[in-house]
DNA sequence: GTACAGATTGAG
DNA sequence: TCAATCTGTACT
C-alpha cells in the first residue's frame, strides 16, 4: 500500500510531525525512475523562539522564507558552500517550524549513501530547483506511507547536531532516529 | 563593498 | 583535524 501523504499530515505539531516522519518514505522521480528512501532520521526546528532556527526571533529573508509556509512545502538551503539541506515545513501560516531530513535508508540497496542530510539530497538530486515545492501536488517529489508502523520505542529522541552555538536550545531532545537502524548519520 | 560563520562531509 | 566552497547577514 502506497499512499501520498497530504496537507494534514504535515499541519499538524512539528514534534509529532518529526516522529511521524519516521519510516515514511520519500519518492524522487529523475529521469524517468524513481528513487526512493525511508526516512530513519529526523530533527525538528520550532522558531522563532529556537536559536538553532534559521528564523530565531521572527525574521524573514530571501533565504528562510519557506519555513514560514504552511505545512507540506520544502525548504531547501546550502551550508559550507556545498552542501544542501532538505527541510519540510510544518504547522501552519506563518509559523517557522520545520523538520530536517538527516538519513534515508535506500530502496533496494545497502549502501549508507544518504546517511547524512548532505548526502541524502546529493542521493535524490535536489537543489534549488526544489524551493518551495509542494510535497502533496509535486510531480518530481513527494512522500508516501507504505503502512509501516515504527513501534513508540523503537524511536530514539536525542539532542540535535551541528547547533552548539544555540546555548540552552541546542539541548532540546528534538532529533528523533530509529533505534538499531544502520543507516542515520555518523562519523 | 567586504568580512565571516555556517542545521556537513570525507579524506588524512 | 581540516579544507572545500558560497550565501546571507552584519558590518564599513
Amino acid at each position: 500500500m502506497r499512499k501520498r501523504l497530504g496537507k494534514n499530515f504535515y499541519q499538524r505539531d512539528t514534534l509529532r510531525v518529526a516522529q511521524g516522519l519516521l519510516g515514511k518514505y520519500i519518492v524522487r522521480k529523475w529521469r524517468g525512475r524513481e528513487i526512493k528512501g525511508k526516512i530513519v532520521e529526523t530533527e525538528a526546528y520550532i522558531g522563532p523562539q529556537d536559536k538553532a532556527s534559521h528564523a530565531f526571533g521572527g525574521k524573514v529573508t530571501s533565504r528562510n522564507k519557506a519555513v514560514y509556509l504552511p505545512g507540506g512545502y520544502i525548504y531547501i538551503y546550502l551550508v559550507y558552500g556545498i552542501y544542501w539541506q532538505l527541510n519540510i515545513s510544518t504547522s501552519f501560516s506563518g509559523k517557522p517550524e520545520c523538520v530536517l531530513i538527516r538519513a534515508l535508508e535506500p530502496v533496494g540497496r545497502k549502501e549508507r549513501i544518504a546517511s547524512g542530510p548532505g548526502k541524502l539530497c546529493r542521493y535524490l538530486k535536489l537543489n534549488k530547483s526544489f524551493y518551495g515545492e509542494d510535497l502533496t501536488k509535486s510531480k518530481r517529489i513527494w512522500l508516501e506511507d507504505w503502512g509501516e508502523k515504527i513501534k513508540r520505542n523503537n524511536i530514539i529522541q536525542k539532542e540535535r547536531i551541528g547547533i552548539n552555538y544555540a546555548q540552552e536550545w541546542a539541548k532540546k531532545p528534538w532529533r528523533f532516529y530509529i533505534q538499531n537502524n544502520m543507516f542515520i548519520s555518523h562519523r
